[in-house]
DNA sequence: TTGACGCCCATAATATCCCATGTTATCCCA
DNA sequence: TGGGATAACATGGGATATTATGGGCGTCAA
């Protein structure tokens, strides 16, 4: 399979570091890129992730949009300029920077939610 | 024979696991998918399953949707995030999320009935 | 030198593999 | 057509591999 898919909770260590779940990182590695590309859900307090897909994705929407366009320019900001590439450690965990986990209100837990061809990160709560 | 039909009751043993129908296995097999992808049904106590074929009709009642829309996230999320691709193991057998079997109200056999294209898991005595 | 972060190892729980058995279905030949 | 041999299947259990999680130790930079 080569979507995000089911739903996963994993909890946060003492040193911020989270467990990837292995499905989410088969398919990630499938993607063909090493780590996560991850930036602030433009309509939940959550995290949208995934891999080369989304990325390539992301780029054809803006690339649609007429060049100079104030339009274009804020798409660009919100998802470019909010981004980042989270490293995946050899035992298949993240660190989420401070400016990502408090966009989600995300403390202990994680939440991660398959949607198919990306995925999102929750407070467990939030994600009732 | 490409379709899944008749029903089928087996028991899950200690460890969790029920052999899938040799007959639903192949046709899982012919479909191209290595596993079942099942969640839950969504009008009865109960689960619907099936292959390649059933995940590429969910894709595309995603896929009509425009990206990156609220709308979008949350079919996806319905769809996606309630889903697991089941794996099967050598000796044609699976194990259920606690999250499936609780919806579906399964605890010791499952009844395994033939849809054509999909079919459904129920708890025996559900199945009247 | 004090964190932040990478790498490495340890562990418990669980999933998967692999082999064995009993039962039923299928085959084959006289 | 009968009946024994053979194969397929559901099921059980021990051994092994994955996974999530915890913690130690070094490195690098402020």
């Amino acid at each position: 399979m080569d979507q995000f898919v089911s739903t996963f909770t994993n909890r946060i260590d003492t040193k911020g570091r989270v467990s990837v779940p292995a499905s989410f990182r088969t398919v990630l590695a499938k993607d063909g890129l090493d780590g996560i590309y991850c930036y602030p859900s433009l309509d939940a307090p959550a995290l949208d992730a995934g891999g080369k897909r989304l990325v390539d994705k992301i780029n054809a929407l803006v690339e649609d949009l007429a060049p100079y366009s104030d339009e274009k320019d804020q798409l660009a900001t919100a998802l470019f300029g909010t981004s980042e590439v989270l490293t995946i450690d050899q035992d298949g965990r993240t660190i989420l920077p401070e400016r990502l986990r408090e966009h989600a209100g995300i403390t202990s837990h994680i939440t991660f939610v398959g949607l198919g061809e990306k995925f999102q990160m929750w407070e467990p709560k939030r994600f009732e």
